[in-house]
DNA sequence: GACATTTAGTTTGATATCAAACTATATTTA
DNA sequence: TAAATATAGTTTGATATCAAACTAAATGTC
């Protein structure tokens, strides 16, 4: 193995320790049991604006229709979205946020603020915020070649 | 929600999804139907040395003692790795790598050049590289952090 | 030395996720 | 327009993971 695939390999196992150390800190601040998973859907959702399909919300996060369902009908069941048929399309479905999925996104993010307040002590965020745009290059990159 | 607030979550986020999308290239270049997880461990009994407790793994790994146990179990049962009674602590195992195991880590290596090499031609990765420190500085203190 | 506590690993029950098969509706083609 | 193909979503069966209860051995305390 030559030096620089060492490097990316290395780069690559950085990004997965980070991701795993600041899921844990998100999930283990995530209200009512839920699962990041499912912040992720509502934050998703009032970000970008909710009457979308589930399709749309499957391709932004690039997991299976099947794991869709499920994540949709978690939050559904909890009255967090609100499933209506698609006007035109009788195969399609259209998700929208409720005012407690809206409720429950604005919590989740600020039952966050101690955690990143705490690590705000330690971390240098100015630096590591300098990362961001080469990390979204790096991403953009990725997420083009994918087939 | 400040600003700098905004950048730290846009930073977790741009890192999530390299995360999942560097996950998925490596998931489905594992051999023989095996998950990153059980390549993760023959890596690094390979890189640290084996003959190491599974609590040792564990801990290294950041994951439940229950999900070690399923997946030395699994490797155990592919003949991966070798699990024998501890020497000297009559509660605790070692876990050894076989051949097996040493040939199927360097095969999974070598099955992820060809996607590297893809990704070289469009990635610039010497400017990913310079990231590196900077992420393993983020990622000691996330880590310290952890209770 | 007996009892309490800690530690290493397993088991159990739940859930998120995936791949692949399936259903129902749209669209394309002939 | 009828038949073939594509698309949106669901279902099924498998697996990785977790949290929490459990077992057995080691260590600490009285």
């Amino acid at each position: 193995m030559s030096d620089s695939e060492r490097k990316v390999f290395q780069f690559f196992n950085e990004i997965g320790i980070i991701n795993q150390l600041a899921t844990d800190i998100f999930q283990s601040n995530m209200p009512d049991g839920l699962h990041i998973s499912h912040f992720s859907v509502l934050n998703h959702l009032v970000r970008l604006g909710d009457g979308v399909t589930p399709l749309s919300i499957t391709n932004a996060f690039q997991v299976t229709k099947g794991t869709m369902t499920n994540t949709l009908s978690v939050l559904s069941k909890r009255s967090l979205v609100h499933i209506a048929p698609h006007e035109t399309d009788g195969r399609s479905k259209v998700v929208f946020l409720t005012d407690e999925g809206r409720a429950f996104q604005k919590q989740a993010i600020e039952s966050l603020f101690p955690a990143i307040q705490q690590l705000d002590e330690k971390m240098d965020w100015a630096r590591v915020v300098e990362l961001i745009p080469e990390l979204e290059r790096a991403r953009k990159i990725l997420d083009e070649d994918r087939d």
